[in-house]
DNA sequence: GCAAGGTC
């Protein structure tokens, strides 16, 4: 029997069809790369019987980059990445998905693609084909074995409709993916490199790790400092307004509005006032009911879920959608991932609302409205991806933490909503005149709430409702002033809005919106004060105010579109490939040229901002080259620069670095310090230029002296290795001489900490091992009074995990040791070599790296 | 250490 291999883009997906196409007969395993399902069936394909196998992919196989030795950024002009060759990587190594694909895909003699119906689906069909292909059966010659299925909606007709009428990938759409992960990655790159490396270099509170520049980040942040603009250029203006209130025979008061709404002239103001100002009472002009109706909501998609999120439940995009993502895998609601909001024509509306009768919370509208009826949802659009977002089963307020059940109990009202009646309410506008001057109230009474029962923030007609009125009723003035006011400033954007300015101008997509916002957050280009509103900080204005300087393009929004635009030329085959990628690519890369030149302009806008490098931080540590003292600049990223030398040195991203009694690196002079930090309480020496430029080929940079094989350093792994780390595969555990007295022993490749030997006056690693397990010895002193040896002994020689009275010292809890000799793995690893590998080979080693 | 796009 022939198989058929199906690939679909999540494993949600390929459990769907594939429940759907086998009629729930399917078998079901978990694929050997722990994410996704193999679903099996026998059925027909093509007129003759074959066994099914559905599996899935998690989103893009493979993702685009730089071939390794463009990665250094101190050795690569950022220019040359508009050039550098790039490679296509495993997009999530440990998913191993291409080996995956492969096992699955062997002895398969057809393969059907179901990748999601858009460009990046039609992308993926093409990693999925060159994952599969030589895996595959040998294709009979003229028989057409690959397959690609194009549907719109996960239901039964419309997934049987694509399979009877299967057609070929299409490999333009999937070509314009491939220009735009180029371009995106060659150019965010190199502005951001050049950007980066150019203002770290210069100032010394730019408090930012990273300077990131990108087609997507740069015009979201662009439209908050727009925002931010318009509030500083703001002038207000003063105007006024006639505000008359009346009531009816010492009854219920009414104020009413100027028809005119206000004037900006004070005389002239004043002038209507003075006319009108001695009448005593007048009459109702006109009273106007009419019959409103607020519509019921459209089915919920992604971005009306995250703005909802962020201005009704103060919760970010980022955050609103991963609980999202935990709700649907827990099987509370849909897919929250879609454009669509329209239901699919066969979506069981009633069921998914009788789910939800028996709720303690809005069972009893639900029961109502069930008793009603159903109303049809209004038209919305359908996208073609998942369907809206609804709930699939009934949750209770204890089963979730906090902020699921606010997502579940909003994506639940919103559903039942939509099936609800309008809300319809009277709006009755009552008329006025005083001399010339008209003044209308409006009130509104409630006819039925409809969906605003369960929507009750969306409520009408809880004020006060006028009192009942007729034409030529009489109205006592009982007050009418000349109130004065000031226009005022928009408030900053919110993030509500700048999902809808995203959405308009087509920044981002629903799965990337929420990624963008939250990138200019971490970047601290932008703060989230009061009200989920975007502040931009010093640094988001000034990156925006000099891209306005040098090259509007390049923070403008309609960027973005109009590069689409290009690549949709390639989707559609109207456009070759590399005529538009190289000829789009010229466009960046001659802006960058442009933008590398005029760099001073926005350089001038940072000066003024912000403090350069020589003024910034607090003196701390010797440099190696001049003795001077080296500054500590604190702000994000905390690096060392040394004002004599013009050097800046990086230092481990978060954590405290402080001085350490005044050792010296003995191959670069430069003074040590100590780094500690982590959830552990991690700590370790660091020689400053050692950890930015290791000496030894197997030291990795950004590593501290346990890490160096120096023979003789008595920081280096040779002097302060105990044994091999029993957690990771080439690490040793080391003795942090820093941390006295609440000794530590750290790996210095993995964040393992044991603590030991605590408020020992001394610990040394001695140069013998131990018979039983390889690892060093260790010389244990403490002063008398202070103990905790057996006996109050005041000094014990041994091993740290088999002496008698020294393990029981020695705090296990993290890393349980695996007993025995040290791990293989370990040669050129200093200490953890054991006893079969005496320190004379180390030297040795040691003397071929210096020569 | 960079982008944006999928999704876990």
């Amino acid at each position: 029997m022939r198989k058929v291999l199906m690939v679909a883009e999540k494993p949600s997906l390929a459990s769907s069809i594939s429940a759907i196409l086998s009629n729930g007969q399917a078998s079901s395993r978990k694929g050997r790369n722990g994410a996704c399902h193999v679903h099996e069936w026998n059925g027909s394909f093509r007129g003759e019987p074959v066994r099914f196998r559905m599996t899935s992919v998690c989103g893009h196989v493979m993702s685009l980059d730089f071939i390794g030795k463009y990665n250094s950024w101190e050795r690569v002009d950022p220019a040359e990445l508009f050039s550098a060759t790039t490679e296509k990587k495993e997009a999530t190594p440990k998913l191993r998905m291409p080996e995956f694909l492969a096992s699955e895909a062997v002895g398969c003699d057809y393969l059907v693609l179901w990748l999601d119906c858009d460009k990046e689906g039609e992308n993926i069909c093409f990693e999925v084909l060159a994952a599969v292909q030589s895996s595959m059966s040998r294709p009979p010659p003229d028989r057409q074995t690959i397959f690609r299925a194009r549907f719109s909606a996960i239901t039964d007709r419309d997934i049987r409709a694509a399979m009877s009428s299967l057609v070929e990938p299409d490999e333009n759409a999937a070509r314009s993916v491939d220009a735009r992960q180029e371009l995106d990655l060659r150019v965010g790159c190199a502005f951001t490199r050049f950007q980066t490396r150019l203002f770290q270099g210069k100032y010394g509170d730019l408090d930012s790790t990273l300077i990131s520049y990108g087609p997507c980040q740069t015009p979201t942040l662009g439209f908050c400092v727009e925002r931010h603009d318009q509030i500083q250029s703001f002038q207000p203006e003063q105007y006024w307004k006639l505000a008359l209130t009346c009531d009816v025979d010492g009854g219920q008061q009414i104020d009413f509005e100027w028809a005119r709404v206000r004037c900006f002239d004070k005389e002239v103001a004043s002038m209507f006032l003075n006319q009108i100002k001695d009448i005593k009472s007048t009459v109702v002009d006109s009273v106007v009911s009419k019959e409103k109706a607020k519509a019921r909501p459209q089915a919920l998609n992604t971005v009306e879920l995250m703005r909802v999120a962020s201005s009704g439940l103060n919760m970010s995009p980022h955050y609103a959608m991963q609980i999202a993502e935990r709700l649907y895998t827990q099987g509370y609601i849909s897919y929250p991932r879609t454009e669509t909001t329209q239901y699919p024509e066969n979506f069981d509306l009633l069921g998914a609302v009788r789910q939800q009768r028996d709720s303690a919370v809005w069972g009893e509208q639900v029961r109502a409205l069930l008793e009603a009826g159903l109303r049809q949802p209004r038209r919305g659009v359908d996208a073609g991806d998942h369907p809206p977002i609804t709930p699939m089963r009934l949750a209770s307020r204890h089963t979730l933490d906090d902020d699921s059940w606010r997502i579940y109990d909003y994506v639940v009202r919103h559903f039942i909503a939509t099936v609800h009646r309008d809300c319809s309410y009277l709006s009755t506008t009552v008329t006025v005149r005083l001399g010339g001057q008209q003044f209308t109230a409006t009130g509104a009474r409630l006819l039925d709430a409809g969906f605003t029962e369960l929507m009750d923030w969306l409520a009408v007609g809880r004020a006060e409702p006028l009192p009942q009125l007729a034409p030529a009723d009489l109205l006592n003035v009982s007050a009418l002033a000349l109130t004065d006011h000031y226009t005022s400033p928009p408030g900053y954007l919110t993030e509500a809005e700048l999902i809808t300015l995203m959405e308009k101008h087509g920044i981002g997509t629903d799965a990337s919106i929420p990624v963008h916002i939250n990138n200019i957050g971490l970047r601290n280009y932008v703060t989230v004060e009061a009200g989920r509103r975007l502040v931009p900080t010093t640094l988001g204005n000034t990156l925006v105010h000099g891209y306005q300087k040098i090259d509007p393009d390049l923070v403008l929004p309609t960027m973005r579109s109009a590069v689409e635009q290009q690549l949709n030329l390639i989707a559609l085959g109207k456009a070759d490939f590399h005529s538009v990628l190289t000829h789009t690519l010229n466009i960046f890369k001659q802006k960058f040229h442009f933008f590398v030149k005029n760099i001073s302009y926005m350089d001038q806008l940072f000066e003024d901002s912000f403090s350069p490098l020589a003024s910034s931080g607090k003196p701390l540590s010797r440099c190696g080259r001049c003795r001077r003292y080296m500054r500590l600049v604190e702000s994000r990223p905390q690096r060392l620069h040394c004002q004599q030398c013009g050097h800046t040195l990086a230092l481990p991203a978060d954590g405290l670095v402080r001085v350490y009694n005044e050792s010296k690196c003995p191959l670069d002079e430069f003074e040590l310090v100590v780094w500690s930090g982590g959830k552990k309480g991690r700590s370790f020496v660091l020689c400053p230029y050692c950890y930015n430029h290791p000496p030894f080929p197997d030291m990795g940079k950004g590593s501290g002296c346990n890490s160096c094989s120096h023979p003789s350093c008595r920081h280096g792994v040779s002097q302060t290795g105990v044994s091999a780390c029993s957690c990771c595969e080439r690490g040793v555990l080391t003795l942090d001489p820093s941390s006295a007295p609440r000794w530590k022993l750290v790996c210095n490749r993995c964040d393992v900490v044991v603590s030991a030997f605590d408020q020992a006056s001394l610990v040394a690693v001695m140069p013998d091992v131990c018979e039983q397990c390889g690892a060093y010895l260790v010389r244990v002193e403490y002063r008398p009074e202070k103990s905790r040896l057996p006996n109050k002994a005041a000094q014990l020689t041994g091993c740290a995990f088999c002496t008698a009275g020294l393990t029981q010292l020695v705090q296990l809890k993290h890393a349980q040791r695996s007993g025995g000799r040290p791990r293989g793995g370990q040669r050129g690893r200093g200490r953890g070599g054991g006893p079969d590998q005496p320190r004379r080979d180390k030297m040795a080693e040691l003397a071929a790296f210096f020569m």
